[in-house]
DNA sequence: GCGATTACAGTAAGCGCTTACAGTTGGCGA
DNA sequence: TCGCCAACTGTAAGCGCTTACTGTAATCGC
């Protein structure tokens, strides 16, 4: 492992073997103006001869291009993440864009200088998802006319930065209505998300608006905390139902607290659906596995991914993007909400 | 978001603004020689009065260091993912170094000259998963003295790259010995992995050891194609069931397999752990909320990545690292092996 | 047959940093 | 007092590319 690096080749090396200049080697690799065939040729040669790597550093600083994404993330967990980032690297791959990732939970080694490591020195633009960038590094880049996305977020007052996310309102508002129409529920608990995680509010806001359109009250003993873990919202199920609490269906604001809800509610010796009905949201893997199968909002995750990257290539391209982005959802109709459940 | 881009500040920029050397500047960012306290002030005032960030590729250009460490993956998903990325992110950032990430499965926009986007060119270092690069580039990275570092995943022979890994064969040793030992089962099914994978392996061998140490007769019947994954491991258990090969234990190559297998067996009729005693490996989130839960090995993935930065940064920095690291596992003893399962 | 293109190739000026080298001080031991 | 050294700062040479600008020869339209 330790024979000394060897020097690397460089452009002027394959210029030299090729017998041209450095510029033509240039445009043979980039394919930035005509090269004659043989020309082509000879360049592709020395390069392969050479095992010649253009140094990306020396692009970038010539080019003042990056051919770089970068990624913020809260932090790295949970069902949404491996999608996601399925799609944000397919979108990437597909536009020839690097990714560069960054985790805001890396416990930050002080920065002299910079305190975010991705940025304009480093990438072409941002994908930030929800809250992975605070407030003040947002305004910055908007204010220097860099390219941020957001997913799973909006932008805070008066930022035009363009958002990607899926129709939490309109899905939450499906699912609660198919809770009241065809299952006569009345009483639904709403289990809800972190405080900081705005999915939780549009999908609470579909619950409310489907109350309200079927002119069942709005009970605020009804809306939990699950904060989208499963040990919390079995832990909030559960006293839920030692409090004596009346409720025929809980709306778990996702999977994983719907797992935890399923638990919870077995424990308490009620029946799903019969006593209880329950649904999620998301659609994660196991919830097809779940006794009863659980009825939920599948969302493309991976399609979220890689649409931001969509915009966001755009948006580095052009200057242009759309404003808020909203892929649509579908309902799957499982067992634990009273059907039938024929949906796999 | 269409004003103009500005220009960005410089090092001379700053350097102007304070009243000193752009070398001067430098030495206030990278802290490389002393510097009056009084000018250090100077200067960090221009820095923060022009907004000024540093260009990374100028950076790396001048000085040969990437401070980028490259993460190869054959492809994004399943429950491995999250927690090992969760992990290296943490070593990287730990480490001061950036990520740089790259998923074989990226549908390749074909590039002229570097088939691989990650590499010497603009990284100090790479991680590879499993089998994500090929193995002639392998050798060519390994040829060229470059940092690399494996994580479960054997060298190809004769390269002497270090490597990052589970204890498998102690583990799954551990597993099928419980199942002898403690709950007298002697026709024990063993779900295989993916034939790429090396973990499946080894964890076979382990199997093989503790039936030989037991005096129980290996029989390739028991042998089966679980594929690290539900739906297969689902159906081959399903036909298993049919074709009626008795057993009375199953080994499942990893959790998600376990999970089908799980669902196969209650299908076809049989008690779990009465009939047939179910483990598996990896002791996946769902695990425990299985019925009955499930008895497996916990990974300690997130160490895994962890460690492997480690190492990767060790090679990085001083050219060597440990030819090979094992990291130690768990047994979880929970219900579905017979055991009463108190263990959480 | 002549000017205007077009196809192809080279020259050289940076891109924004780091760092080797070279001062200029001032303090301190001898 | 002198020499030495540490502390601090500046000068300038690149790092390995891209690309504006030039230059040449061949081709084309009429």
């Amino acid at each position: 492992m330790n024979e000394q690096r060897l020097r690397r080749a460089t452009i002027a090396d394959v210029a030299r073997v090729a017998g041209v200049s450095t510029a033509t080697v240039s445009r043979v690799i980039n394919q930035t103006a005509p090269v004659a065939p043989e020309t082509t040729a000879r360049v592709q040669a020395a390069i392969a001869a050479l095992d010649y790597r253009p140094h990306t550093a020396a692009r970038v600083l010539a080019s003042n291009r990056t051919n770089t994404i970068g990624l913020v993330f809260p932090q790295i967990s949970g069902y949404y993440f491996a999608a996601l980032l399925r799609g944000i690297a397919a979108g990437a791959g597909d536009h020839g864009y690097d990714l560069l990732i960054y985790s805001a939970q890396e416990s930050a080694t002080q920065r002299t200088v910079c305190s975010y490591p991705v940025g304009e020195q480093n990438t072409d633009g941002l994908l930030v998802f929800t809250d992975g960038l605070p407030e003040d590094e947002l305004r910055r880049l908007h204010a220097r006319g860099f390219p941020v996305v957001l997913i799973h977020w909006s932008p805070p007052e008066g930022l035009d930065i363009p958002s990607v996310t899926i129709e939490n309102k309109a899905s939450a508002y499906r699912l609660v209505a198919h809770l009241i129409t065809v299952h006569q529920r009345r009483r639904i608990v709403y289990l809800a998300g972190p405080e900081a995680h705005e999915d939780s509010h549009w999908r609470e806001k579909g619950y409310r608006q489907a109350l309200a359109e079927h002119g069942i009250p709005f009970d605020p003993r009804l809306i939990a905390s699950g904060e989208f873990n499963r040990e919390i919202a079995h832990k909030t199920v559960a006293r839920l139902c030692q409090d004596g609490v009346q409720f025929d269906a809980i709306f778990a604001g996702d999977d994983d607290s719907a797992t935890g809800a399923l638990t919870a509610l077995l424990e308490a010796g009620k029946r799903v659906p019969e006593d209880v009905a329950l649904v999620g949201f998301d659609d994660i893997e196991i919830a097809r596995y779940l006794q009863p199968p659980l009825t939920t909002v599948r969302a493309p995750v991976e399609r979220v991914g890689y649409e931001a990257v969509q915009q966001l290539v755009r948006l580095i391209r052009s200057g242009e993007a759309d404003p808020l982005t909203l892929l649509p959802t579908q309902l799957i109709i499982r067992r634990s909400c009273g059907c039938n459940g024929s949906h796999q």
